[in-house]
RNA sequence: GGGGGUGUAGCUCAGCGGCAGAGCACCGGCCUUUUAAGCCGUAGGUCCUGGGUUCGAUUCCCAGCACCCUCACCA
């Protein structure tokens, strides 16, 4: 039997020890209960001293996060999702409801009734003359202090992961209110949100690699969307003129600290705009996630590294400390929070502080080609010498493909604040309309920051004729799984009529990484993908 | 796929060519105002897996597996 059995046992012995006591160790209903942030906020005004109660009482449930029995008295700290506060039990005050007490472990949900009061020491404490267990525990949580850090385990049992660090929930929580801020933005502005196929017969509208699947009864192979993109444009035809669908894409590629294999994209399409149109829309739709995000984060960073700084002062001196704050950007934090306070949308990503203030510089993609890599778009022997000095294989490679290899090796790490790139060489973009006056440059931008791509925009091509001309020459393109498939239905949709309109997609995982100041896309997606473990045994 | 790193108790981590270690958690004892409560005592191990070197390997070597970082791939 393994230590976990073992302990489990030990859990499994108290759960029957409580249900033979007539208490129900999986509880039920319990209306009425207040979370821990709403009592400190009803307590604030009573001013109650140490050592003293007040008149109010409190339900309050949670999971119990640190346990301290002293004979005849215990402290349980419990936390729910809004934070925690210590419960008091006595054993002159819980009578009979004691012995409930001596089978709880650390990890149970309890609820308890009681007094608001405070202890000698002055913490606001609830003075239990009810204790209800309403889940019993059998595994035992992680380390009070360290919790769980092995990220391998912390991916892998997200849900211990979450009610062990406050710091992961709260990450998820701006995630949510970084997309409902999107979808208000939009919405505001008359887009309608829409719901198109995952499940395509034929896939498109990115470079990228499908996974396959296969439906049974229609008995045909199926493709998870690497893009939304051609049905949203089919929603243009038929007349939907401002449509967005916060979408999850699937694309069969590596996996890193910037790609999970599933991830989710904001898509949006504007007929009659075009992509200068976009960038407003980036513009917008960031500025209002950041208003619902990182505008009280950055303070509140700088308030809890400021006060862990403190902390280790006092007890491991100032080199500690001083290590600490450097280790957590404090200068950085302390900029943006002070940039916010003029009024500028700043956010800290891993030590670079961020401007997201509009509008965002515009930089043309040959002038950045030309200042990083000392390349000219058009000189496409000095590119391929660039690519040769840079270790990027270039034999056999399209001159636009070379260039924009060059691009992404060598410009795109020093996009660092927030920045749109236009002016795309026209043969990497065959969904996008050329530019009117020079017809090797596409109406596309991308958006930058910290070195990431955040967004993709162009003006639409709309013209059934030159995409049907685009699809065949990548269909023919050699050993180029991507874009490789001719989507006739798609043509036949745009030769009756698509409004000319502006598209954008922007990355949803990696908006909220620089607006949580989170290093790796897993620690903005709940359920990353891994490779699966052999079954446990525990 | 290339390079680097990690893998030791449930958790967080030390350690070492010669009986496997600490803190927390668990179990027992004392304790009615604690704050990561404290003090005393106990229990808990496939040292990731497989092979090799060695009298002896958790330690050294090789291979594999998993994860992390990085490069490549990736609109």
């Amino acid at each position: 039997m393994s230590e976990v059995d073992h302990l489990k046992a030990r859990r499994i012995r108290k759960r029957d020890a409580l249900i033979e006591m007539g208490m129900d160790a999986y509880g039920r209903r319990f209306p009425d209960v207040m979370p821990t942030a709403a009592v400190r906020k009803a307590a604030g005004p009573l001013s109650i001293q140490p050592g003293q109660r007040s008149e109010l009482r409190g339900r309050v449930a949670g999971r119990i996060a640190l346990l301290r029995v002293m004979g005849k008295l215990a402290f349980a700290t419990v936390r729910d999702e809004t934070g925690t506060l210590q419960f008091g039990l006595s054993k002159a005050e819980l009578g009979e409801q004691w012995s409930v007490l001596e089978l709880l472990d650390l990890g149970d949900i309890i609820g308890a009734d009681g007094v608001i009061g405070r202890t000698k020491t002055g913490e606001l404490t609830i003075w239990a003359d009810n204790l209800t267990v309403l889940a019993k525990s059998l595994r035992p949580p992680p380390e009070k202090w360290h919790g769980l850090t092995d990220v391998d385990l912390r991916y892998r049992q997200r849900c211990v992961d979450l009610f062990t660090n406050p710091d992961v929930r709260d990450v998820f929580r701006q995630r949510s209110s970084i997309i409902q801020a999107i979808r208000d933005c939009l919405i505001k502005e008359g887009y309608c949100e829409v719901d198109t196929p995952v499940l395509q017969p034929i896939y498109g509208g990115a470079a990228a690699r499908p996974f396959t699947t296969h439906h049974n009864t229609l008995d045909i192979d199926l493709y998870l969307r690497i893009s939304p993109e051609l049905y949203l444009k089919r929603l243009l035809v038929g007349g939907m003129e401002r449509v967005f669908e916060i979408s999850r894409n699937f694309r069969n590629e590596g996996i890193s600290t910037r790609h999970n294999p599933e991830f989710t994209m904001v898509e949006l399409y504007e007929a009659y705009g075009d992509y200068q149109v976009m960038m407003e829309r980036v513009e917008q739709m960031v500025s209002a996630a950041f208003e619902a995000s990182t505008r009280t984060g950055v303070p509140q960073g700088v308030e809890s590294i400021e006060g862990e700084v403190r902390r280790l002062e006092k007890e491991k001196g100032a080199e500690a400390a001083a290590a600490y704050a450097r280790e957590h950007h404090l200068d950085a934090y302390r900029q943006a929070a002070q940039g916010i306070a003029q009024g500028r949308l700043t956010a800290v990503f891993q030590g670079d502080v961020l401007d997201f203030t509009p509008p965002w510089p515009r930089h043309e993609y040959a002038d950045l080609l030309r200042e990083y890599a000392g390349v000219a778009m058009t000189d496409v022997q000095a590119v391929r010498r660039k690519a040769e000095e840079l270790g990027i294989g270039h034999a056999g490679k399209d001159d636009a493909v070379v260039v924009n290899d060059v691009f992404d090796a060598a410009v795109e790490r020093h996009l660092v604040g927030p920045t749109f790139v236009f002016g795309y060489p026209a043969a990497i973009c065959p969904l996008t309309r050329r530019h009117p006056e020079d017809p090797s440059i596409a109406l596309r931008f991308e958006a930058f920051a910290a070195g990431m791509e955040l967004g993709n925009a162009y003006t639409e091509l709309n013209d059934p004729e030159i995409q049907e001309v685009n699809f065949k020459r990548r269909v023919a393109g050699e050993g180029d799984e991507t874009m490789a498939v001719m989507d006739e239905d798609f043509i036949s949709a745009l030769e009756y009529g698509m409004p000319p309109a502006g598209g954008l997609g922007v990355g949803i995982d990696r908006l909220v990484m620089l607006l949580t100041d989170s290093p790796s896309i897993r620690d903005v997606i709940l359920f990353p993908l891994q490779r699966p473990q052999p079954a446990r045994t525990s």
